[in-house]
DNA sequence: CTGAAAGCGCTTACAG
DNA sequence: CTGAAAGCGCTTACAG
């Protein structure tokens, strides 16, 4: 039993040519007579013949391979955005390697060598920073960075950032237009570059506003930690009556600690926003009103940048808007109760 | 500027070597002398040298890269199921490469062509079957397929299933015994092989005890075809007051409906199980009574197949079995009330 | 234990 | 337009 894949060279044999007019028949742009292509065509299907990749890769000096490098990839927020990466990807021709990581230094450096070991043409992180030295090692072995939502930046590296103290105090001012009379800060401890953002920006607001605020940091993004969070927080003796939670995952958890095990009536008694849109806030039991990533935004900008243009020796830098979507856990006073009717 | 990372010809000449010996040092298993293997990993160090998996693979005819090969990667039950895949994956030092697929034949087989050109060790299937022809091609080839919750084998590959009409049985079953007088069943049109036997397996055993039922197949396996399933089951005249739905995510579009739109007590009024064992299953707001799938059981079968034994000529399958989890969507009236009390 | 040499399957100047 | 030849970075018998 034959263990190999038929080559370039049974090829050539069939169709009665070299074995550089059947290499030249699959790089786009190469001469080669009608005829010739036809022949090579032919024999190639007969053979079940694919170009191997690996083998191209090591003289071209491009693999086709990105590295996805990413922590909790089974979370809604992180595998939407996998999910519209590989797409694109797969629709430029490119092809993802998925790396997993736990956030750590030595597990990011780990799968950094990884994809260092199978030439990726670039590496897109979700999760954690390369080190600088291991950073510098890629960018000099022609490999592409791309960083999303990284507080940090990489010379010659892509990072893509969202205004999150933006969304922070944005967060602020509606809920105190809301009515708001006590705000509460929801976050997790994971102390991830986005999610510090957010709880700046809230607090600066906050605080401009002379705005009467607790805040509750623990635990990892999830929403166990959400279910806590409410806990903590709806507890207090004063509890707040509009709450900004960093990521919808927790936001869903105190939304359901507050209803099911308080009664707590949203949004007439409370007010909640949250952060990512992932597909749970727009489910009828949550009905979250929150700020989204620009998650196709991202992806698309991310390949464009990969597949098209030079590489420089600065960084390159975008800043994008995450969007407020208006759902039903912020309370409207603004608008009178018969407006309210017609508005529907 | 060096457009090429550190090859074994450099580590070599840095500790005086042959590259053979380099080679031998990266290789587990080979003879090498103690302190020619430290001379070696301190050049390879210095030089930052990582083996090229490319060159080696294609050598060894043995790439370490295996495919993932799915569609709709980031709804939940999917994401989670291709997390645990890529950790196993990992921990057995292999990598994974990852394609999405529509599920229609075509995307089928491009994404197995695009695993054949990079000569992946094997090609996990979650979603669609590749063809007969191609799917011998790639045995021929050595590479391994696992094909998880499919409906035809392949030889030589695994196929690992789960028994779906079981859990649809047992699902009339559990109705049943909680009282439901009317049943319905829930499903997508996806006519996908797990979502068609745990149909039959509900029919089947409804039929069996002569129980009165009702079924809704519509639309794609989603959260918003879950609502319309809703809608559709329960402004029926008779309503169902015992629901079977294939799906987590489908469940709890209906348990939404149920609640928000009609007020519908659950477990009180409606009893519903569900099938996935969804992270949101288990969210407080839904307390979904479900069938989990034993997906680290279904990733560890999978790679431990991958990386141990010989290629056969006979399909293998295995069979699992899905757990039922109690919690608090079906009616329980086997227990008095204060036997209730005391159980909690 | 170690090295020289052949070979994996491709691409790409270089000539014609 | 086409082929012969060199070379990408590795591994692996084969000798010593």
């Amino acid at each position: 039993m034959a263990r190999k894949a038929a080559s370039a060279k049974d090829v050539a044999e069939l169709a009665g040519v070299s074995r550089a007019a059947v290499s030249r028949c699959f790089t786009p742009g190469a001469s080669l007579s009608p005829k010739t292509r036809e022949r090579i065509l032919q024999a190639a299907d007969q053979l079940g013949y694919q170009v191997n990749r690996l083998a191209s890769g090591l003289i071209r000096n491009e693999t086709g391979i990105v590295a996805l490098i990413a922590a909790e990839i089974s979370t809604p927020y992180r595998s939407h955005l996998l999910s519209a990466l590989t797409e694109r990807l797969q629709q430029a021709g490119k092809v993802a390697l998925m790396i997993n990581t736990d956030r750590s230094d030595d597990s990011v450096e780990q799968a950094l060598r990884h994809a260092i070991s199978y030439r990726t043409d670039a590496a897109i992180f979700l999760s954690g920073m390369p080190a600088r030295s291991l950073a510098e090692t890629c960018l000099r072995n022609g490999m592409r960075l791309v960083l999303i939502n990284r507080d940090e930046e990489r010379p010659g590296s892509l990072r893509l950032r969202l205004d999150d103290a933006e969304a922070g105090r944005r967060a602020v001012a509606l809920l105190l237009a809301a009515g708001c009379k006590r705000l509460g800060l929801a976050s997790s401890a994971a102390d991830t570059p986005s999610l510090t953002e957010r709880e700046r920006g809230f607090r600066e607001a906050a605080t401009a506003a002379g705005a009467e605020f607790i805040e509750e940091r623990r635990g990892p993004t999830s929403y166990e930690t959400g279910q806590e969070l409410g806990m903590a927080l709806l507890t207090q003796p004063n509890r707040p009556d509009g709450i900004f939670c960093t990521t919808d995952l927790m936001a869903c958890g105190i939304i359901d600690v507050a209803r099911w095990r308080f009664g707590i009536a949203i949004p007439d008694d409370l007010s909640l926003i949250g952060f990512d849109d992932i597909a749970q806030a727009g489910w009828e039991g949550y009905a979250l009103t929150t700020f989204s990533q620009p998650i196709e935004e991202i992806a698309a900008k991310s390949v464009d940048w990969l597949i098209s243009g030079e590489q420089k020796n600065e960084a390159e830098e975008v800043l994008l808007e995450p969007k407020l979507i208006m759902r039903r856990t912020v309370r409207q006073i603004y608008v009178s109760d018969t407006e309210d009717r017609r508005q529907q």
